[in-house]
Order: C-alpha cells, then sequence, then structure tokens
DNA sequence: GCCAACGTTGGC
DNA sequence: GCCAACGTTGGC
C-alpha cells in the first residue's frame, strides 16, 4: 500500500466536486506530465492519496481519495472538445493515462500550505521542495501520518 | 547531445 | 499580475 498526494484547482475540480459526483467517484484525468504520469502508472487499487488543493487563495491538503481503478488511456486525450487534447495520444498508442479515484473523506479542516512548511517533519517533503510543480506525487507513511496529526491540531 | 527559448505551474 | 522554477521543444 502506498501514500500519495493529488493536485487539483478547486476552481476547475475540488473536494466537494468529488464527494458531489455518483458514486462519489470520478476519473484523474488531465495529467500532461510524464513524471506524474509515470507515478499515476505506479498506484494501485486500495492505495489512498491526499487531495490537494492548488492555484487558490488557500492552498492546502483538503481531503483524502482512495485509488479504485489503476491506470488506463486518458481518453481526453482525444477529445476534440477537451481542453486536455493532445494529437500525440491516440487510443491505438496513448501517451496520457488516469486513474480512478473514490472520495473517502474531507479533512476536518484544510491544512494549508503554509502550516505544512512550519512542520519540521515535513522538512523533505517532495510538495516542500523549492519549485516543486508535479501534480501527482509519491507521500511517504511518515508524512501521511505527520499531516493527519496536523488535521486535529 | 547541448542548450536557448518558450510555455506552464503555482505561490504570493 | 508577477515571477521563479521547471519541463519541453527544436535548432544546430
Amino acid at each position: 500500500m502506498q501514500y500519495w498526494l493529488m493536485k487539483s484547482e478547486p476552481d476547475v475540480f475540488s473536494i466537494d466536486d468529488l464527494k458531489a459526483r455518483p458514486g462519489k467517484t470520478e476519473h484523474w484525468d488531465g495529467v500532461r506530465n510524464f513524471q506524474a504520469r509515470n507515478f499515476m502508472q505506479a498506484m494501485r487499487r486500495g492505495d489512498l492519496a491526499f487531495f490537494y488543493h492548488s492555484s487558490c487563495p488557500e492552498p492546502g491538503v483538503a481531503g483524502v481519495v482512495e485509488i479504485v481503478r489503476e491506470a488506463y488511456p486518458d481518453f481526453s486525450a482525444w477529445d476534440p472538445k477537451s481542453a486536455y487534447r493532445d494529437a500525440r495520444s491516440r487510443p491505438d498508442k496513448p501517451v496520457w493515462y488516469m486513474v480512478d479515484v473514490r472520495y473517502k473523506r474531507k479533512l476536518k479542516r484544510l491544512v494549508p500550505l503554509a502550516e505544512l512548511r512550519e512542520n519540521r517533519a515535513l522538512a523533505r517533503m517532495r510538495l516542500l521542495a523549492r519549485g516543486n510543480r508535479l501534480s501527482i506525487m509519491p507521500v511517504t507513511p511518515e508524512e501521511w501520518k505527520a499531516i493527519l496529526e496536523m488535521e486535529l491540531s
């Protein structure tokens, strides 16, 4: 079992949007970065991920989701109406992949990025590394635990 | 294979 | 809106 963090802009898709979804499940499309894609392909059913809100007034960890379907081709890449369209990826030769996630819960409060930066237990967390732009990344069990503790403080 | 130019991410 | 940092592209 592995832990992950997945970024989403809440204006586009928030933890509340996921919660409101039929079956509380959604496919995580639109990842167009190779490193992030590779991490998604390493995800396994049952893995847990933090749902992180980015590019918004208060960025931070908003909730927990479960991976319920492992990587499969991201069909938005060949949807002419999609903003994520990428002609390099085709049904017979997909380049981009997505997973399905299911809502588990919202944290009791949003744990803001600013607080994560203050927690010495997270000093080496990938999310906090200088210039980090990855939208999908692994989280260590220690980091996972530390963030869940912050939820209650 | 190098690397400059460009586009994007994302915090502030 | 600004800008630092990074990934990608494309000329050579």
